[in-house]
DNA sequence: TATAATTATTAAACACTGTTCAAAATATGG
DNA sequence: CCATATTTTGAACAGTGTTTAATAATTATA
């Protein structure tokens, strides 16, 4: 009954590395063809294996779904992370933003994989999913020190950054899900990026002097990311 | 060859007589228990056909979907045409917001179809869709009128619409898909007002005493709608 | 190494989808 | 009544996710 521990191990090894190779069949199908492609039958056939195989590595289709979901963001993650080192706070709220956006019209799959469609949410119900919201809990830190630093004015930071994450996800959502038809498809572009730019207008008016400009920092443009935080903070 | 007319427009009607049975089924069907379950085989249940037969009176599921789509979008406009008699444009404006959001809360489904799924997007961009972006231009108009009338800065009314859509927009999909989980169930009404609230406020803070109180008007608050346009303009 | 016990994989089915199409039923016009 | 349109059916097609008994492969034991 002891069981060789060596073969178990090895096994379970082998179990992971299929799992693996599902996923990143499944990824790739995504990526190339579109959610609608993400079909058990097409990823069996990229791995060489029979539909009823992949129920014994993955519960159901929306197991493997919320997977792509994870990885998704990882890679959000990964493009959030260098921005916790902008020293000060409203250049970084402001290189959220930019990132984000652009995150998010770059990789529209992935995006609405995350926040949009509805296949995932319940097993995002069910298991936590922290890893999913780090990109939240960053904002509303930087809404925070921007309020504590004078930059925002003092109100529930919690209910701000919700705003602001509002915002920029109602605009690309609406984008993704074709719901701009009354507005010129060429002006697309600019209207989502000036409706960030006009909250973060009026989020700061009360500070600037009306050429919109405060403490040396253009507000709502595009401040290039130079001051650096950690390491190299004395320095600066 | 001339045929008997009054046959052909009695048969005409009983078409469209039809059409209108299928969309009752469909919309039924919807309301009691949701979009999965608006199959063409449960629809030819409901009024007594074969599941072929609704392909005569329909080219395809998308075309029904869409038609539910602008039965909603009735709905919403609907709600939306007495807020335009509201004199006072900022009062107009804090009304919008209030039932727009309350529209989505409300009757979740119906928003999602009109502004967050996928399948009747191509049917929208193919034949246009004005009637379902009436609440849109009223906004805008609304907007616009604040600016002229000193309520709101003077910028790009189109996109300070477009803003304000966007965050209320976001904050009512991300509610509806499930995507809140980083905060507690019980704050996530007060959250979904709040965000509008703390926008109301941002965009007005021009203007405020620090009271939240402009012109007798509380902002971002819930004016009681009494003025009223039109016939009774000139009795205010 | 041969045999027993696990585990992994397959093949086939089930209950669904949306959709098409020849044939049958029905209604209309002469 | 008969020929012509039109409507409706029934059956099929090509998909979907998922389950399950049987088979193949692997591992553990004697």
């Amino acid at each position: 009954m002891a069981k060789n521990l060596k073969s178990t191990q090895r096994r379970e090894r082998e179990r992971e590395e299929m799992q693996e190779r599902i996923l990143s069949a499944a990824m790739r199908l995504f990526i190339s063809e579109g959610y609608e492609s993400v079909t058990i039958r097409r990823i069996a056939d990229e791995v060489e294996y029979t539909p009823g195989a992949i129920y014994s590595y993955f519960a159901d289709k929306d197991e493997i779904v919320f997977a792509l979901c994870k990885k998704a963001a990882e890679l959000l993650n990964g493009l959030f992370k260098p921005l916790m080192l902008v020293a000060n706070p409203f250049e970084r709220l402001t290189a959220i933003g930019r990132v984000y956006m652009q995150f998010a019209l770059e990789h529209r799959s992935y995006y609405d994989l995350m926040f949009i469609m509805s296949a995932p949410a319940p097993k995002m119900v069910e298991e936590g999913w922290d890893e999913g919201f780090q990109a939240f809990y960053m904002l509303r830190e930087t809404v925070q020190e921007c309020m504590d630093a004078g930059y925002l004015p003092k109100t529930d930071a919690n209910i701000a950054a919700f705003a602001m994450w509002s915002l920029v996800h109602g605009s690309v959502s609406l984008f993704i899900r074709q719901r701009l038809h009354m507005i010129p498809e060429e002006q697309h572009e600019v209207i989502l990026h000036g409706s960030l730019g006009f909250m973060m207008q009026a989020m700061t008016r009360h500070l600037t002097n009306g050429n919109g400009a405060m403490n040396g920092i253009a507000v709502a443009a595009h401040p290039s990311v130079e001051a650096i935080r950690g390491k190299k903070k004395k320095k600066s």
